[in-house]
DNA sequence: TTTTCATATGCTAATATGGGCAAATGAGAA
DNA sequence: TTCTCATTTGCCCATATTAGCATATGAAAA
């Protein structure tokens, strides 16, 4: 059963549930800075989640330049499968501000480069605007 | 978020699951010596999953004379739903033994009373008999 | 009532976990 | 090479979790 204990555990903390579901839920690609940035969270403890999750097959990544791309990993079995809808049945309400924030933050790539999160004045500028 | 958080942390242990994933494969109502004879752990620790699953609303209760009847509480959203189709995918082969265990157990009710667990001279001569 | 039985709960010590900071990678840019 | 940037990792401290024991309930039997 160590698996699937593996699985809950890493899926219960908030953070990580909310990065795992963020990225389940939006269905692409995304760099660990946007990712802290849309979940409001410091970068080095988002990246510790990601490995986190990427440690149970969760999520994978792809080394683009200097950045890391993290993505929701396919489903590869039937208990994968019906946790994968499960998680796609969280109410999108619950994090529609983070979801909002991660869909700015992305429109914001240039050239793959990333705009460094919290303390930008330009990110802080427009994440305001968002309830 | 909290609500989902606060069930997969139920689930992200190994006895707790094991005791959730056994009532959910078995299908049936069961006493708490029962299960804890069928998962060979403690009386009082399998009281407390039971207590943690209820919490959580996984599991319900049903007193019958001085027992507690355990059983699986019927999925009530999509959420659920799913999450019940994951634990049933979980290979029954990792929990043969105590399934097994568990019929026999049962086996053993007489008039609703049960014959005690770990000490029981008579339940230990079945227990060792089953791999 | 008193006793017995099945289950639940309070307490404590050992262990595990999570967050934040600082420093370390690793890859491209200069 | 040296510098910069995005990400990762190691470390420490505060907090949370767990198991086991002893005790408490609550319900029926004597």
């Amino acid at each position: 059963m160590e698996r699937y204990e593996r699985i809950f555990k890493v899926l219960s903390d908030d953070k990580r549930l909310k990065v795992f579901t963020l990225l389940l839920k939006m269905g692409k690609e995304y760099y660990v800075c946007e990712i802290a940035d849309a979940l409001e969270e410091s970068h080095y403890n988002i990246s510790k989640y990601l490995n986190e999750l990427k440690r149970e097959g969760l999520v994978k990544e792809k080394r683009i330049g200097r950045g890391v791309l993290y993505s929701v990993k396919e489903a590869e079995d039937e208990f994968m499968k019906y946790l994968h809808n499960a998680i796609l049945s969280i109410p999108d309400t619950l994090l529609s501000r983070n979801m909002e924030l991660l869909k700015l933050r992305v429109s914001l790539r240039q050239e793959n480069k990333c705009v460094i999160g919290v303390n930008d004045p330009r990110w802080l500028e427009i994440a305001k605007e968002v309830k």
